[in-house]
DNA sequence: AGATAAACAGACAGACTTGTCTGTAAAGAT
DNA sequence: ATCTTTACAGACAAGTCTGTCTGTTTATCT
């Protein structure tokens, strides 16, 4: 019997329902009830709605954080390791019914006065733009080009998030894996 | 002055709503405020607030038609046209404060339930795919290949929308139309 | 002029939302 | 044993939302 203190039980119950059904889509009630606190217990933890969404981002970018490096130390060529990033992301979008990306789905629905929310959004993409530019650097050796081909790569890795979402199908993530392998291969 | 009725003026407003704050962060109280009509008005011509939005879409959507079969009748060559389709792109984002793609936007709050919505939102985006597909059709001899390179083109296209939202800037976009233009040149 | 259609104004219902508040119960520490 | 922390339960305020309703005004057509 697992049973963590309040304010995990909130995080993890508040995550899986954000990502399923999106930030707005979800009210504080249905978390609390979910996770079986009282809403006092909630308001001690957490401010407010916006914050508990921004330790949600946080914790998931703290995890891609690690990730990223541990991708990069396996010691794998460029190449693989973006296909391996790429097969992981079909692995994830097929395993959460295709609700594309967390940050991205959040930022589509908050308006620029969530600020804490909007500098979470843009450190994380900031911070997988350059893990895919780290990745390109390593196959490519002239600098300019490595850049070009990494914000490539986190374009395409964007898209395909996306358009799996949107299609709910996998073919957008094959497509960017073969165009990532081509590009640095 | 121009008074159109108020349909149209309904129409209209909720567009630029919808678009500038997402469809579930706007209410019909404040679209029928902005356009100038009656709540009872608005009843008249739309069921229900899903189905204003799906009128929305499928007039972005039939815009979005005519501009491809026109730039596909333009008689330049297709790297040309697809260079001139991100250019489109670009200037629209910035126009538009960097929204991002509003088939997106919505797909990202609206539930498997709002299937009007969900099919207009993938008739639009197999839509555009098949008209990159077209351009790249144009370029490469190869079928497949051909296929392969448009639907690369769509995921590029689909990522600068969503990076260049989330970042409010524009390299996402150039970086796409680069792309684009060596793939098909 | 009289009939018909469309839009007007706005109250109202009922169900949601976030956040505050009061009070109680069960732990652990000194 | 008492004190402090933590969590529980749940009513409540103040506001939002969609959608329905009654009734009035304006415009068009015959």
């Amino acid at each position: 019997m697992k049973k963590p203190n309040a304010r995990d039980r909130i995080l993890e119950t508040a995550g899986e329902l954000f990502f399923q059904r999106g930030y707005s889509g979800v009210g504080i009630n249905e978390i609390i009830d979910k996770a079986g606190t009282a809403k006092a217990s909630f308001y001690q933890h957490f401010p407010s709605k916006e914050s508990l969404c921004e330790a949600w981002l946080q914790e998931m970018h703290d995890r891609s954080i690690d990730y990223h490096a541990q991708l990069l130390d396996s010691g794998m060529p460029p190449r693989d390791m973006a296909a391996a990033y790429f097969t992981r992301l079909a692995d994830f979008l097929q395993a959460g019914d295709f609700r594309g990306c967390p940050y991205s789905n959040t930022g589509a629905v908050s308006d620029e006065n969530c600020c804490g929310i909007v500098r979470l959004i843009r450190l994380h993409k900031e911070s997988t733009r350059d893990f895919f530019r780290r990745i390109a650097t390593r196959a490519i050796s002239d600098e300019a080009r490595a850049a070009a081909i990494g914000d490539r790569l986190f374009v395409l890795y964007s898209g395909a998030s996306s358009e799996a979402q949107n299609l709910k199908c996998l073919w957008p993530v094959e497509v960017a894996r073969d165009a990532a392998v081509e590009l640095l291969g």
